[in-house]
DNA sequence: ATGCACTAGATTTGCTTGCATTTAATGCAG
DNA sequence: CTGCATTAAATGCAAGCAAATCTAGTGCAT
């Protein structure tokens, strides 16, 4: 194959720039709102959902987290006030993650941060 | 701003590729030859360089690790007999890395798998 | 209704990472 | 030579993560 070293070379420019900017975001998310990426990620989705898809199964399905990891990460936004859970009358095994009020206000807030982060780091592909 | 959807889109892109790769690298490597991707790409880098760009800190300049990690990730490797460290006489604050007969073997058969798994899953651009 | 396989989430465990600190070597100023 | 700032790497520590396990709810078959 001559394809080898130009996948490789994709490769690097991938973890290169994914590093690059997640590094940058991670910090600025914290030092600035006290977030996690992951815990914005989550928020992020929460506050673009019209519909239902909130279960815990959900969000998991679309993240790039484990279960456990997303499991540990909304126990950490309920405990800061940022989401609350409620079960699902349905299926009691299920469990709903609804935004609290502070938790949009928070995911506004970041969001600009985010945008702004992106903006510096994101290379235009 | 227009540019904002295509610019978080783009993020997303990236995320979503960065870890469905990595997720594969990181499981393979680790299945078949015992290798965290740091480690993977520690060896891979030491068996590129020609010249004597092989302390400690020419390595973590390249790469995404933290000085810290970077030291561990070494002795990780230099228990395993995959990388032996050697003082350096000019500087003796600075440790060189090199690679064993085994490192260098053990690289040689985790690059086809790397290969292949880049092959696979990652998309065209 | 009872037993069993299955699913949703929570929790336990062990590993890697980053940050902050520490130890040791340099090297320059007095 | 002594003291002080600087640099290289190692280490203590806390946090996040994935994998495996555990707990509880569901629902189907007998």
């Amino acid at each position: 194959m001559r394809s080898e070293g130009a996948l490789i070379e994709r490769w690097r420019s991938l973890l290169t720039s994914y590093n690059e900017v997640a590094g940058h975001l991670e910090r600025a998310l914290q030092e600035r709102h006290g977030l996690t990426l992951s815990e914005f990620e989550i928020l992020d989705r929460l506050s673009a959902q019209d519909c239902e898809k909130r279960r815990m199964q959900d969000l998991a399905a679309d993240m790039y987290l484990s279960q456990s990891a997303l499991s540990r990460a909304v126990a950490r936004l309920e405990k800061h006030g940022l989401v609350a859970r409620a079960l699902c009358e349905a299926d009691r095994r299920g469990v709903f993650v609804n935004l609290t009020d502070d938790g949009l206000a928070r995911h506004t807030d970041a969001r600009r941060t985010h945008l702004t982060i992106l903006a510096e780091h994101l290379r235009p592909a």
